[in-house]
DNA sequence: TTGGATTGATACCTGTACGTATTATATTGT
DNA sequence: ACAATATAATACGTACAGGTATCAATCCAA
C-alpha cells in the first residue's frame, strides 16, 4: 500500500488532495461544530477567541489592532465584533493614555466567567477532532500546519 | 534540536501550537491572497470554488444541495451564492426535471472563461504556499489535514 | 391512497471578512 | 515648528456563514 506521487498531474487535479477544499472543510466544521456547543452560552466562536487572546494576555494592555493581528483579522472586523462585545457586557474599551487614538480592550468579570466556561467546551472539541491522530502525528501535523500558515500569510501580506 | 512533547500541559496552552488559530491563520490568508489575485476578474474565491466543482462535474448535472455539500457550506449560503453568480451570468439554473423542487446549476460559456484564467492564479497560490513543504511533507500534511477535516466534519454532524 | 414525515430551496436575521474612504492622532524629515 | 506621512479606529458597502421559519414537492407507511 503506498500511494502514488502524482508528480505529473496538475496541482489541482480533482483526483489529488487538494488544499482549498480541505483547509475549508477543517476550517468550517470546526467553527460550525464550536458555534452549537457555545450557543447556550450565548458566544460565537470569534468572540471565544477575542476573550481568549484577551485573557491571556491580562495585565498587558491590548488593542484592537493588536487583536486584530493575533486572531489573523483586520481591523474593521475586529471594530465590530468589540462593539458587539461591549454592547453585551463581555469587555469594556477605553482610550489609551500612551496612544489616545488607541482602545484598550479590558475583560470584565462576566466575560471571564463566561470564558471558562467555554473552554471546557473547546478543549474537548480540539481532542476530539485531534483525537484520529497519535500524539506524534498531531505534532507533526501542527507543525506543518504552521509553516503552511506563515506562507499563506505572506502571500497575503501579513508579515 | 529537539522539541518537547508537553505531555502535561492543558491542550490549549498558549505555548503549545494550537490547532484553532493555526486552521485560522492558513485559511483567512489563503482566502484573502486568493481575493486579490482574483480581484481583477471579477470574481470571489467562493465563486471560483463554485465554479471549479461545477465544471468538473461537467456532465452530470448537479443541483445547488450537491454543491452546498461539495463546498462544505450549507444551503441557505449556496442559495445566495448561485443567486448573485446567475445575475452576473457566470451560472444558469433551471428546474430538475426528476425533482421539480431541486435547481440544477449549469456553467454558462462566459462562466468557463473566467473559470480557465482564474485557475491559473489558483495554482500559482497553491504552488506558493506549499513550496515550503518538499513533496513527502506536502503529501503526508494533505494527508492528515483530511483526517482532522474529516473528524472535524463528524463533530458538525456532516456526514 | 391519503396523511405524516422528509427534503430542496428560499426569505429573513445576526455575525463576520474585508475593501474603500474618512477622521483623529502620532511620527518623521527638514 | 511645520508639513508630509503613517497609523488606529470607524462608517459604509458587498459577500459569505449559518440559524430559524416557510413553502412546495416528494416519499413512505398504514
Amino acid at each position: 500500500m503506498h500511494e502514488p506521487l502524482d508528480e505529473e498531474l496538475p496541482l489541482d487535479a480533482p483526483n489529488r488532495r487538494r488544499l482549498p477544499p480541505l483547509l475549508r472543510k477543517a476550517w468550517y466544521s470546526l467553527n460550525q461544530a464550536f458555534r452549537r456547543k457555545l450557543a447556550s452560552e450565548g458566544i460565537t466562536p470569534d468572540q471565544f477567541t477575542a476573550l481568549r487572546w484577551l485573557v491571556e494576555k491580562d495585565g498587558k494592555p491590548t488593542t484592537q489592532k493588536q487583536l486584530a493581528d493575533l486572531m489573523s483579522s483586520d481591523a474593521n472586523t475586529i471594530a465590530s465584533l468589540v462593539k458587539r462585545m461591549e454592547t453585551t457586557g463581555f469587555i469594556k474599551r477605553e482610550v489609551s493614555r500612551q496612544d489616545r487614538r488607541a482602545n484598550v480592550l479590558n475583560v470584565t468579570s462576566n466575560g471571564k466567567e463566561v470564558f471558562k466556561r467555554a473552554r471546557k467546551s473547546a478543549i474537548d472539541l480540539q481532542a476530539e477532532v485531534l483525537g484520529d491522530l497519535s500524539v506524534r502525528q498531531a505534532e507533526e501535523f501542527l507543525r506543518l500546519l504552521e509553516k503552511v500558515a506563515d506562507a499563506a500569510g505572506k502571500s497575503a501580506g501579513r508579515v
